[in-house]
DNA sequence: GTCAGGCATCGACACACATCAATGTCTAGT
DNA sequence: ACTAGACATTGATGTGTGTCGATGCCTGAC
């Protein structure tokens, strides 16, 4: 999959400044709770995805501010987008999340 | 070694508020391209430590600016800190590291 | 065509944060 | 004691970002 493809484990050799700007997308896109708490219910949801109507709900916030994060986990590479007919269904994208593992140092299932 | 200890990985069940908000100063403080290229620096050097002064070097950027990220990256327990004479010398905590990647639904070695 | 509902975009605001210069604190020499 | 050097702390500043209300765009139903 390597949707990132980046880089030797951070624990092995020392990240160059281009490697981490690489990264930095993917963490900052789970560097943020509601963000991490959207990623983990689309990702542990039936069939991996799930639909915005059933995220709104799930916070106290706006619809505008849960669908200005779930842009941002988009556009990172970790969630993908789907529209059928009136709603959205955001899917994991497992490919993502599995080269950040990697690049902590930990090996992705 | 646990040192955070939090919940099963992001993509099993959906992470309640509150164990979000447990992982966030582990995330928050490698969302940043210099404290991530910190941490790998410490972590990929000999005998996993390594001293402020070296660091400094490393990046173009003020002293005290090092100074704070390295705070940063302490207070998050992901770099333990000990002075030694004049020098002040970073170590890694690869169980910090660790329980970050089994949060995220890796394995960590 | 019209209307209602699901979701995205826009503009604005408040707060957090990365950065620096200046200063403080400690240690080892001399 | 005095000095020089290694790091930390402080205060200030500019930039980034999380949040919301208002609005716009689609789609399906009538």
């Amino acid at each position: 999959m390597q949707a990132v493809a980046c880089c030797s484990p951070v624990t092995r050799e020392p990240l160059s400044a281009e490697q981490a700007e690489t990264v930095m997308p993917l963490l900052k896109a789970i560097a943020d709770p509601v963000r991490l708490r959207l990623l983990s219910l689309v990702a542990s949801h039936t069939d991996g995805e799930a639909c915005v109507c059933d995220l709104n709900d799930a916070f106290e916030l706006s619809q505008p501010t849960i669908s200005h994060h779930l842009k941002q986990l988009h556009e990172a590479g970790l969630l993908d987008r789907e529209k059928r007919g009136v709603w959205v269904y955001y899917r994991i994208n497992a490919g993502a999340l599995g080269d950040l593992v990697r690049v902590l140092g930990g090996v992705a299932p």
